[in-house]
DNA sequence: GTCTATAATAGGATAGAC
DNA sequence: GTCTATCCTATTATAGAC
C-alpha cells in the first residue's frame, strides 16, 4: 500500500515542520490514539485529549486544523506502523514459511501496537468512511494480489484449495482478536493483562491450527 | 449464562410494562442499537436516537432512567439473543459436529444480527466496563467449562492437544469477524453488501479450515 | 509559538403544561 | 402518557493578547 503519498490528506494545510511543532504533532498524536482507541472519533473529545497532553486545546487546533484533522493524522500514523512483509509474499515462496511468517507478523502488531488495531477495528466498525479516502482502490487491488498467491499455491497442489479470501480473513481476524478483545481474554481466562508470553503461545496456536486447516506442514524452526 | 436474572440492571426503577410503554420501548431501543453500533456509547447522542425514533427527546428520559439506562437496556436485549447451544455440549458428543454446529451458529449470528454483534465489539474494545457488571463470575466459569470439554476430547484423543481458549477464540474472532468489519470486507472484495451465500461459504471454509486444523473430519452431513 | 478568554453549538437532563 | 421549553454543562472552534 502506498502511505506516504497520502500524509497530506492528513492535514492539508500543513506548515513546515519545525522541531517543536514536530514533537508537538507526536506529543498531541500520542494522546489522540489513547481516546481514539477507547472511545472511537465521535466520542473522543479535544478537551480530554489536550487534558492528557498537559496543553491547552487551542494549541491543538494551531496543530491540527480540526477534530477530523487529528483523527486523519492518527489514521495514517497506524497505516505506516503496518507491516509490509506480507506484500513481497510471491508463489515461489513455501506456503508454509510465508502463512506462518505472516501470523507472526500480525501477532506481533497486536502485540505491540495493540491502541492502534484498536482505533482500526473501531474505525472499520463505524463503516469505515474516514478510511475510505486513504486506501481505496488499491486496496482492493493489494487484497486480489494476495490472495493471487494464495490461489496459486493451492492451483499448485502445496496447500488444500481453500478460498483465499476467507483464509485471509481468518488470519486477520485470529490475530487482531489478542489486540482489540484483550479485555475480554482478560476476563475469561481471570488475568489482568496479556503478557508476551501470552501472545507467544497464541501465535504458535494459531500457526499450529491454521496451518493444519489448509493441508500444510508447519517449517521445522523459524528463521 | 443466566441472563434474565440480570434484566434488572438495565433499569431499576422500571415501572410496570403496559403495551403502549412496551411498543415504545422497543422502538427506542431499536434505533438506539443503530447508532450505538455505529458511534459506541460516548459517541451516540440521545438527540440522534430520538430523531431516528421520531419522539422528542424528553420521552426518553421518560422511558429510560438515562443514557446508560438506555445502553444497558440494549446490551442485556444484545445477550439475550445469545445463542446457547454450546451450553450443552459435553464430552461425549462428537467433537467434529459439536464444533461444527457451534461455528455455524456463531456465524448465523453474525448474519442475522450484525449490529448487535458490532455493539457487544464496540463496548468490549472500549474496555468493557459495562459488561462487566452484567456477567462478571459466572461467565469466566462458563469459559472454564467449555474449554474443559475441549480439554477432555484431546485428552481422550478425539482430536488434536491445541489448547482449548485459543481454539474458542479463533471461532469467536473468525466468525464475528463477518459482522463486525463488514464493511472492510465488501472493501476489499468490492461487494456492496454481504448476502446469505457470502456467510454460508464463509462458514463451509472455517469449519473445513478449523476442524481440519484440530485433527477432526467434518461429519457427513449436517442434521 | 503559546495561551487565556470566549463565542457558538450540541449534549444530557428536567420542569411543567397539556 | 406526551411534548414544549428550558437549564446547565460539555464541546468544537476561534480571536486576540502575550
Amino acid at each position: 500500500m502506498t502511505v506516504e503519498v497520502l500524509a497530506h490528506i492528513a492535514d492539508p494545510n500543513a506548515k513546515p515542520a519545525g522541531r517543536i511543532r514536530q514533537k508537538n504533532e507526536q506529543a498531541i498524536i500520542k494522546a489522540a490514539e489513547d481516546e481514539f482507541a477507547k472511545h472511537g472519533f465521535k466520542g473522543t473529545s479535544m478537551n480530554t485529549i489536550a487534558q492528557s497532553v498537559g496543553l491547552p486545546k487551542a494549541n491543538l487546533h494551531y496543530y491540527f486544523s480540526n477534530k477530523l484533522g487529528l483523527y486523519q493524522a492518527v489514521l495514517v500514523n497506524i497505516l505506516e506502523l503496518w507491516d509490509n512483509s506480507f506484500n513481497t509474499v510471491s508463489v515461489e515462496d513455501d506456503p508454509a514459511a510465508a502463512i506462518a511468517r505472516y501470523i507472526r507478523a500480525k501477532m506481533e502488531f497486536s502485540r505491540r501496537h495493540p491502541k492502534a488495531s484498536r482505533i482500526y477495528a473501531m474505525e472499520v466498525i463505524s463503516g469505515g468512511e474516514h478510511l475510505s479516502q486513504m486506501l481505496d482502490q488499491d486496496y482492493q487491488a493489494w487484497f486480489r494480489g494476495r490472495a493471487a498467491v494464495f490461489a496459486a499455491w493451492s492451483a499448485a497442489g502445496k496447500m488444500d484449495p481453500v478460498d483465499p479470501a476467507h483464509l485471509i480473513f481468518l488470519i486477520w481476524s485470529g490475530t487482531q482478536h489478542y489486540a482489540d478483545f484483550a479485555s475480554q481474554i482478560c476476563r475469561v481466562t481471570g488475568r489482568s493483562r496479556l503478557v508476551k508470553a501470552d501472545y507467544e503461545e497464541a501465535t504458535e496456536q494459531l500457526i499450529t491450527i491454521i496451518l493444519k486447516g489448509c493441508g500444510l506442514t508447519p517449517p521445522a524452526k523459524d528463521a
